[in-house]
DNA sequence: GATGAATGAGTATTCATTCAT
DNA sequence: GATGAATGAATACTCATTCAT
């Protein structure tokens, strides 16, 4: 909740007040991201950032040593900040069903918080895995899902979720479900984040059937 | 089920049953799809697509008039194929219930069948949405989920389905979880694409909670 | 005048009952000829000139070596005809004056009769100066210089013409005015090309001034 | 004659007089325009200009959109100076006689200074007439014909010129002997200017007949 | 920090031409 | 005579990146 993800700190970037250099690197991963994002990462030049940003495509790299080091930057901020807050909250010794529900609030507020980063992350899936200087997008994704699994695994032995379902399958339905959401979910639309979140809570906890 | 997808047709280009030429082209769209849908579209090169085929980057013009047009081929034969299964099935005259299972099945069996125009349309959102040339994908986006709030709608209506949720966001939950499966399900691994939807309509049928 | 010019030739060939094989070559020819003319030959692709033809562009070389060849078949004829047909009008016997005439009126004719032909001349000049294969096309041109020179120079010795103006500055005077009707000259346009011609005479005989 | 035409400023270039950078785009342009001029417009690779330069082919793009952008460039320099020229000539104030030498005056010397302008203005006439985005360079032509048509008409009215010749006829005879010599008119030849301009005055004025 | 000029490797596309059928 | 598939070389243009100023 406290976090320092890219996104947000782009907005107090333009401030131009607070963090003097590191502001501006801010700055522009924000544009970076939100560029990335919208139209894909291969489809955005460096000159596409640097026009945004007001600068020319070469002095960007004052700021960072390739493209590729962009997207690495915002997905390292992102995974690592993502990380701390869901150990957090299965820490934060609730029971299971009020750990999953936890999770499941701070996945929709992620995407309420940082969407471009959350769509890079969904969007760009062909690059992440293909290229091994990504591969480690892919390790936190596994801690990510250790801890997603941890709690679901105890809420079976606990009796708070059901024991017919395979463990992995349901992290994966849930999962594709909420992420899922980053590509129509827009901050400033009809539906509220924790709309959608309560909606999909109500379907994921007693399913469809009247 | 009676479904003439790229995928399916290309591996039956050698048939020559439908036309000389036409399984050339099938053939080409076959390699074409299968990887833009693994390195995703613009990462794939003419030349890429060429080696794989035997032939030189040129060549390829001959039988399409530009790389856009090959995947413009691969997703208007898949929505279109698509859009004529989910109506078949839905005016199959059941009850929204099995029809809704009935729907779901059918997701599987595509992304089965035709993995990679799948992982084209979720991947490719990026310049699918961007690019106006691709419009047409979004209509048939609409066409499809028309189709599956009538059956929704239809439900609650009858008493099949809860009330309390909105139609909108259930069809966007289950069409979101199901469609995303395409990026780790193998057609060769483990998990027959039978058996994950049946463990996924358990979870929507009666929720996570014991 | 009883020419056998491509263009003509292709008129003829539409009948397709003259000349069997050949009227064929002189159709593609007259196609080529026009398209050259219009478009400017590097402009023109072979496949244009078999699409026009309703044929395939592989086909064409059935016909023809290459596309070179056409062109140069295309200037040969015209340059062949040119010449024999000015020779006998300055070999005639008349005065300078009338054989001069006659060579302007003949000029306006060849433009009204062949104007692919003229304005390939006319607007070929970069590609016919630089590429050697093209170097019969000067060689004629001088050909037909000297034909004019001579009845210039012959105009000038009997008093004809003004004796105080350079021939060769006079060819090109003349030369240069009217091929360069081709440009504008339409052959079902208001102005006829006697008229023209008529026009040009008196202005070449008696200059402007009142 | 107070002219800042491509071929002269591209001369001047090295002087950075007017701006570092305008320089090297009109040392650029002076040898696009020599070489489109040269060797057609089509037949001139962007390499080719590039090489010329000494940088890589894909570094022109620092400087101009395309290729093409270099050709409307050259060609809209070069009609905007024409048409202010012309137009001081026409409202100098002279007799129509004097106006109607002046321009052709001017029509030699611009063909002296600018060559290839003027070599491309004639001889891409299919480029230019097919191309909508080289419109202006025909409209630019009327504007200049407007002129001329002008001390025409009027030198008609005065007496200057013979009543019986038509006007429009008149100057396309004239513009078309005149703009033709660029092709043969060499600046460090036998012949200058300043001469062919008078022996085609004479004609002009006085007619061929003895 | 930023500019502007340039690099160099690539990228889709074009097109004259060939040739087995 | 014609087809249709393919070649191979070229073509305009793109773009991440470098570097002297």
């Amino acid at each position: 909740m406290a976090s320092s993800n890219n996104e947000a700190t782009a907005r107090a970037g333009r401030r131009r007040s607070t963090g003097a250099g590191s502001s501006r690197r801010a700055q522009l991963l924000a544009i970076a991201a939100e560029m990335f994002a919208t139209r894909g990462y291969s489809q955005t030049t460096v000159r596409d950032i640097a026009d945004e940003a007001g600068i020319l495509s070469g002095s960007l790299y004052h700021h960072f040593a390739s493209k590729e080091a962009m997207l690495t930057e915002i997905l390292r901020d992102f995974m690592g900040n993502l990380l701390t807050e869901i150990r957090d909250i299965a820490e934060a010794g609730q029971t299971p069903r009020e750990a999953l529900d936890g999770l499941i609030y701070n996945s929709f507020e992620t995407i309420h918080r940082v969407p471009f980063a959350v769509a890079l992350y969904q969007n760009e899936s062909a690059l992440l895995t293909t290229t091994p200087e990504f591969a480690f997008v892919h390790k936190a994704s596994l801690d990510v899902e250790k801890v997603w699994l941890g709690v679901l695994k105890q809420g079976q032995a606990e009796g708070d979720f059901r024991a017919d379902l395979d463990p992995g399958l349901t992290y994966r339905f849930i999962r594709d479900a909420i992420w899922s959401t980053v590509r129509w979910y827009s901050p400033r639309g009809r539906l509220q984040h924790r709309t959608v979140a309560d909606q999909y809570l109500e379907m994921l906890h007693g399913g469809l059937l009247a």
